[in-house]
DNA sequence: TACTACATCTCGCAT
DNA sequence: ATGCGAGGTGTAGTA
């Protein structure tokens, strides 16, 4: 594609809050809270209506270089180099992309705002613990969930039947080493708020690496297991027919 | 775009490792470590040639939905409905792309493979450090860097004058509560595993929390203020002319 | 493979 | 705005 035509697709979606995708084979700097820079290669590039902007290598899951929403994008030619600059005016983030080849290039309105709807979070995990208790042990009463502390907040805390306070921490996959410290943070501090050494600390978790546990034990806290919350939704899966490849 | 033509194009990139974008309106379904739902809107679809599938809605930086590299892509239709299904073999997840309208779409074979050149990291900043350690302090002899234990890894190690050792966790940002556990972490297993109590722990970093710099202080540890280096300095924003725009 | 910690993490929520 | 913690975190490095 002419850089003049691709010059006029940026310059129309950028003034009209369009999105655009394109195929590149550019070059890459990124100053910002780091630097850094990538060779000759060929990208996707991605300008959103919110002026995100994505740079995406064809393979890997992640953008290999990006600017949030709100950037501000121009594109200009320097010595026979086409390049696409984004500088974000909050963050201080430069991008310089310079382009040796557009391969193709499209744009579109788009019209969405929808908001998606998740299950299976650790609020989830938390709730479910509060409503059954004894998941935790036969004793134990929930007070409240998601108590904000100074140093952060307890998914579930209660009492058990013999006088101590409960510090619940939730994770929905394996409890690690700094698991275990964010528990021991939160007891620590119930201790020094509540005045008493009475504070079990519980880790809650599908599962928890070795030197987790010892360390855990170490504390002389423990561990339940429990499963992340169940599957919600729908089961569209049994598909019959069709496909075409 | 005729639901035909998509179809082929893309039989065509998934076997030929082609990479694809697309802006289409969909509704989605995801199903895996979590649950989740998104209603009608209209997306950008993106398939990498290595399988990576992804889909943005036209705001906001992150991808709504996704498969990591190694997803199988199948399309079919259902009910007069248009289904692009992604499965990963590893992960178990699903994504049902259900597509009312494919308002545009195109396909490239890319070619890169190139790997960034980054600068700034906390590794730049640990090595820094060690090669600057009267950043820490007068006295500070660094050791080593990044030396693993069994409760992690320690970014610098080293003694000062006075027969302490010393051990320096690095962050490239603000310090939180988190971080000083950490620090915490590693002072305590050095103590342990040398049989001392003459062990400093320090936080370098640009910033520190109020709350991080209270638990510093409880624990008896120090805070240096360190700046990430930045190496790389590319100065190519002395542009001069020519925008389009 | 499992575990650990970094990340230009991003994001939401509460203060 | 800042602090704090979760995330479908992802990714790299190491034992």
């Amino acid at each position: 594609m002419e850089w003049e035509r691709f010059a006029a697709l940026v310059e129309h979606v950028t003034a009209h809050n369009e999105s655009l995708m394109a195929f590149v084979h550019c070059k890459i700097y990124y100053s910002g809270r780091a630097e850094a820079e990538l060779d000759w290669g060929d990208r996707m590039l991605i300008i959103k209506q919110d002026n995100a902007l994505l740079i995406h290598q064809p393979e890997n899951g992640n953008p290999i270089n990006y600017l949030k929403p709100g950037a501000r994008i121009t594109l200009y030619q320097e010595d026979h180099a086409l390049i696409l600059e984004g500088t974000h005016p909050q963050t201080h983030d430069v991008i310089q992309c310079e382009i040796q080849e557009v391969h193709d290039a499209m744009s579109a309105k788009l019209d969405d705002g929808k908001k998606q709807v998740l299950a299976g979070t650790e609020a989830d995990m938390s709730d479910h613990l509060k409503n059954n208790p004894e998941l935790i042990s036969n004793d134990f009463k929930p007070l409240s969930r998601e108590e904000h502390t100074q140093y952060g907040f307890i998914d579930v805390f209660g009492h058990d039947g013999n006088g101590n306070l409960v510090v619940v921490e939730c994770k929905r996959y394996a409890a690690s080493l700094a698991c275990i410290t964010q528990l021991r943070r939160y007891v620590e501090k119930i201790q020094e708020l509540k005045g008493t050494k009475n504070v079990r600390g519980v880790m809650a978790s599908p599962k928890i690496t070795p030197n987790a546990k010892t360390m855990l034990e170490d504390w002389g806290f423990s561990w339940v297991r429990v499963e992340p919350p169940k599957r919600l939704l729908i089961n569209r899966n049994q598909k019959t027919l069709g496909d075409w490849g």
